[in-house]
RNA sequence: GGCAGCGUAGCUCAGCUGGUGAGAGCGCCGGAUUCAUAACCCGGAGGUCGGCGGUUCAAAUCCGCCCGCUGCUACCA
């Protein structure tokens, strides 16, 4: 057999100065069910994970709280790797940019940078607000009648010079326009590409990387006093966690570079400009893909805390489960797209297609094999060509799934998928086993066989989706654990007749609302 | 302000380079059925395709203008 292809994804490393959010959980979920495709279609898929620890937000939450930043680590970043177990995640590293092995490999990127001739130091100057510790474009910032000048949240500016190292970004301007033109899926969805070319286009400035003010970060090599921006040092987690700086290592010849980062839309600029200049200016290949999901809200309003609708997203698992959860992110939001979620949005995916179209059909064709089969998969008689067109549908699942899943439209895959539940159920009811179990026993027979085929197929596609439940689904079939990937999908790996199935349960309960509290 | 995009049935959205009767899912109404998780299946409900004007034999689909909305417009991430 021929060496599986190498398939590096990863999502972006959450800042835990906080506890994890739903908009956490909604890019960990999606970025695992692409790696969970991927590794079931064959490819030596690595998931890379983790969280990025340094910069000045963690250290002001931990002044205000009174801790160290080590401490507000220790308290929270265990809730963001809890979601690993919480919401099934497959990751295959979990990375802390507090780690030694990190700090070595920024720290080796940077001299890289600086023995390329990229980094220079000279003074960063701007208008700096004291009161919200930042620094504002001239352009953001208004001179009042009085001479004083305020920064864009009312509060004064001052003119503030700092000794920084600066990295030559306006070097890379051409070099990046012309990979955005080579590489014209490098910046997905297209919206997104638009934006960064036309940014990009615009002329680039140098950028300041490192700090003086604070120290909470990887210090400069050689220079101490200053730490890096906490964009190198953050970014550079993807290599690390391939062994960066041994470039020899076999997991970074094997998988660098990386086919898929996985980020919010906020921070594309960062991934699609500043880190393939920092891996060029290091001698690294920039990597293949980016995607920009969108932003989940709730009931339409964003969450806030001052609205008061902000949602524990591990409080959405204990409501509904970690697969209805996961399905109903996956399929109702157009992955790239922002998305809106509610109890009854959720409710009615879980009820409409996991428990009464996928569920039921299970139940109601595996519990026929049950009651009047003894358990035991019948043999197909001939098939008639409602038999065979039905296989058709299901044996073309997994290429329009493959196609969707390219374009990380995973919405498309599932809607591919769950188009073939609702022919499965047509063609159940059409073919009426039920009527059939005493006119023609063996037709009967053919029908449930080529349903339980059906419900195979489609099990076996939606792991990735909904690991925990395809798993039971595929234990109701009696498929083998080693009968379970892609490559057994189409025609080649039909259920065996005559195989002895277990007792069926249902997979997918409905959600029943709890009796109404009394007042 | 500039650049890009969007505005189609109650809701969420498909409708590519113009031409069979403007669609899907959910919701809703009616029917059928009882194998099944009161599920599945069948049928229906009729929306000026944001507004106005133009090009064309023909426009939701092209052009112009207007209204409304969104994103980007560098060092906060």
């Amino acid at each position: 057999m021929s060496p599986k292809p190498p398939f590096y994804i990863t999502t972006a490393i959450a800042y835990p100065n906080g506890v994890p959010h739903m908009g956490h959980a909604y890019e960990a979920i999606a970025t695992d069910c692409i790696a969970r495709f991927k590794r079931l279609d064959g490819f030596d898929v690595r998931f890379l994970t983790g969280t990025d620890e340094h910069g000045i937000k963690m250290l002001q939450t931990a002044q205000k709280a009174g801790l160290t930043p080590a401490d507000l680590l220790a308290r929270n970043v265990p809730r963001f790797a809890a979601m690993g177990p919480a919401f099934g995640l497959s990751n295959d590293d979990f990375i802390r940019t507090t780690e030694a092995r990190h700090r070595r490999s920024a720290q080796a990127i940077w001299e890289r940078m600086a023995a390329n001739g990229d980094i220079y130091k000279s003074v960063y100057s701007g208008w700096y607000s004291v009161r919200d510790e930042a620094y504002y474009a001239e352009s953001e910032t208004v001179l009042t009648g009085d001479g004083v000048r305020l920064g864009p949240q009312g509060t004064p500016v001052e003119w503030v010079e700092e000794e920084s190292y600066f990295f030559r970004l306006g070097a890379y301007q051409q070099r990046l326009l012309d990979y955005y033109d080579a590489n014209p899926g490098f910046i997905m969805p297209e919206a997104r590409r638009n934006e960064v070319v036309s940014f990009v286009a615009g002329g680039l400035q140098d950028l300041s990387i490192s700090r003086t003010t604070f120290d909470w970060g990887i210090p400069v090599p050689g220079d101490p006093k200053h730490i890096m921006y906490v964009w190198v040092d953050a970014l550079t987690n993807y290599i690390t966690a391939l062994g960066y700086p041994d470039t020899q290592a076999e997991l970074f010849r094997s998988h660098w570079p990386a086919d898929l980062h996985v980020i919010g839309k906020d921070i594309i600029r960062f991934h699609a400009v500043y880190w393939p200049a920092f891996l060029w200016s290091a001698g690294l290949d920039a990597p293949r893909r980016v995607f920009g999901h969108g932003f989940l809200f709730n009931r339409g309003e964003k969450m806030s805390k001052s609205v008061g609708n902000v949602v524990d997203p591990f409080g959405l698992v204990e409501t509904y489960g970690v697969d209805p959860v996961r399905y109903f992110f996956l399929r109702e939001v157009a992955f790239g797209q922002d998305g809106s979620y509610s109890h009854d949005a959720i409710v009615a995916r879980m009820n409409a297609d996991l428990a009464n179209d996928l569920g039921n059909l299970a139940q109601r064709s595996l519990s026929m094999v049950g009651k009047n089969l003894d358990g035991v998969l019948p043999v197909p008689g001939t098939l008639s060509p409602e038999d065979e067109a039905m296989l058709a549908l299901a044996d073309g699942m997994l290429e329009k799934a493959r196609a969707a899943m390219e374009a990380q439209a995973i919405h498309l895959y599932l809607a591919a998928v769950w188009a073939v539940v609702a022919d499965a159920n047509r063609y159940f009811a059409a073919a009426a086993p039920w009527a059939l179990r005493k006119s023609d026993p063996e037709k009967m027979g053919t029908v449930l066989w080529v349903t339980a085929e059906v419900i195979r197929q489609i099990a076996i596609l939606v792991q990735p989706v909904m690991p925990g439940s395809a798993a039971k689904l595929l234990d109701l079939l009696a498929v083998p654990g080693e009968a379970r990937d892609f490559a057994q999908l189409g025609p080649v790996a039909r259920l065996a007749p005559g195989t002895r199935l277990p007792t069926p349960i249902g997979v997918f309960p409905r959600y029943v609302e709890p009796e109404a509290a009394p007042q």
